[in-house]
Formats: C-alpha cells, sequence, structure tokens
DNA sequence: TACTTATTTAAGCAAATACTTAAATATTAA
DNA sequence: TTAATATTTAAGTATTTGCTTAAATAAGTA
C-alpha cells in the first residue's frame, strides 16, 4: 500500500466492508459468469451459439459457410466454447456436430431473449 | 473462395440460407449486445457493475478500495463502461460518482440475477 | 498563492486474442 | 491402398487488452 492510495476523507468505511464481502460472498458466481459472458462476448462466438439455438446443431463446416469465415478461424472458436462446457460434440462419421451444452442454456437463453427482444424494438 | 472450403456433400442449402438470413436480420442486436456481453465479460468491470447495482453509485477511489487495486486501472475500466454508455458519471466537487446507465439496465439485470441464483444454488 | 486530494490521461509493456497458412488426424470412398 | 473429405492442431503474426508508472487536470484547503 503505497502512500498514493486514494482513501476519501468523506470515504464510508462501512460501505466499503461490506462492498467487499458481497464480492466475497459472489466470487465463484463471478468466475463462473464471466467466464460465459466473455465467451459470447465474441461476435462470431454468439452468432455460433445463436445459431445453435436456433438450428439445434452444426457442424464446423456449415458454420464457415454460414459466417464466411476459414473453417480453422470457426474450429478455434469452436474449441474454445468446448472448453467452456457452453457446447458439447457429437461425431457422425467424419462429421462433428456441435450443440449448445445444458450446463449454462440458462444464461444464453436470457441472451438470445434480449436479441429477440432488441429486434421487436428496433425493426 | 479458394478449394479448401469447406462444402459438405450432404450440406442442407436451404438450411444455411436460413442461418445467412437470421444473422442479416438480427445484426444490429449481435453488435449492441456483444459490445455489452465484452465489457462485462470481465472480472473487474463485472465486478464494478455489481458493485453500482447494490450500492446506487460510487467513485472510482472507493472502487479501487474495494477491488483492491489501483486507481489508474479502476478509472480506465471505467471509461471503458462509459464510452460503452454502460455507466454515467456525475460530478460533486472533485469527486466522480458512477452509476448505472438506464439504456442496458436490463441487459445487467439479467446478469445480476444469474450471480444471485447461483449463489443460491451453490452455497 | 501553493498544497493536497480525486481523477484522468498517456506511454510503455507483457499477455491474450483472433486470425492466417500449413501440416496432422481420422473417416469415408474409389 | 490411395485419394478425398471433415476437422483439428500448430506456428506465426498483428491487434487488443489490462496493467504499470509518471505526468496532467481540476477542485478544495491552508
Amino acid at each position: 500500500m503505497t502512500n498514493d492510495t486514494c482513501i476519501r476523507l468523506q470515504a464510508d468505511i462501512d460501505q466499503i466492508k461490506s462492498c467487499r464481502e458481497k464480492l466475497k460472498t459472489n466470487s465463484k458466481s463471478f468466475l463462473q459468469l464471466v467466464q460465459v459472458l466473455a465467451l459470447a462476448g465474441n461476435e462470431v462466438r454468439l452468432k455460433i451459439l445463436f445459431l445453435l439455438e436456433e438450428e439445434n446443431e452444426l457442424c464446423p463446416c456449415d458454420l464457415s459457410d454460414i459466417l464466411g469465415m476459414s473453417i480453422p478461424a470457426v474450429s478455434q472458436h469452436l474449441r474454445k466454447l468446448k472448453d467452456g462446457n457452453i457446447i458439447e460434440a457429437r461425431k457422425q462419421g467424419q462429421t462433428i456436430f456441435y450443440s449448445l451444452h445444458n450446463k449454462h442454456l440458462k444464461v444464453l437463453r436470457s441472451f438470445f431473449k434480449i436479441i429477440n427482444q432488441q429486434n421487436l424494438v428496433t425493426v
């Protein structure tokens, strides 16, 4: 703690303590949610998630076609989503179908809801 | 379109077209939502947003104290949130109080709801 | 006026991100 | 077994991110 730390004279010590405790209480929730938000906070990945919700399952090849980007690029996004337990893979022959994982469906659905609502408003 | 493009033999052309259209229809919504998700998808910023919801308003100084990080670091996060119209500033003397901006309250509230729900489940 | 306080801004830098191309893996077809 | 297809992985790179420290603003105080 160097002397350039800013402790306001009027700072409410109790408020600050209470805030620290709130953060501590919810620390796990923050970590979990941040992970999902960070993954969904990328245009390509949000589109992938949205499409998986709409179409149930899609393969990297189709996604690459739909999104107009290279297969490795799509594949790397899928890997991140899979590592985060947000999507899961099903293999059928040489094709791999990705779909939304149950674990974070609730959170994701709240995103999709927003997308659809925004659409109703802005159009 | 190089020859290494992957167009599956069994690809459902209609499905792909329909997906492309869905993306186009929602393109604005994606951009808007992605911006919020990306900003909230950082642990420090999510905590700041959560605290602002809980405490109504806080200054950079208190946030730095609560979060245990330097003032410039906090200030730079606040700037991003302000640039994204997620928070707004009120000046009182030499103190600047930040609070959640109306524009994205709905989206943010859905995040906070998740945090609180997760907490009920995991504890 | 000079000093302290609250905050921002700027420059610098290490780490993370998101792509590219090329190579590796695995399944199916000839 | 060889070739084609679907996908992943790896290496390289430009850009972005999130911090640090130091300096600049701006408001209140002595």
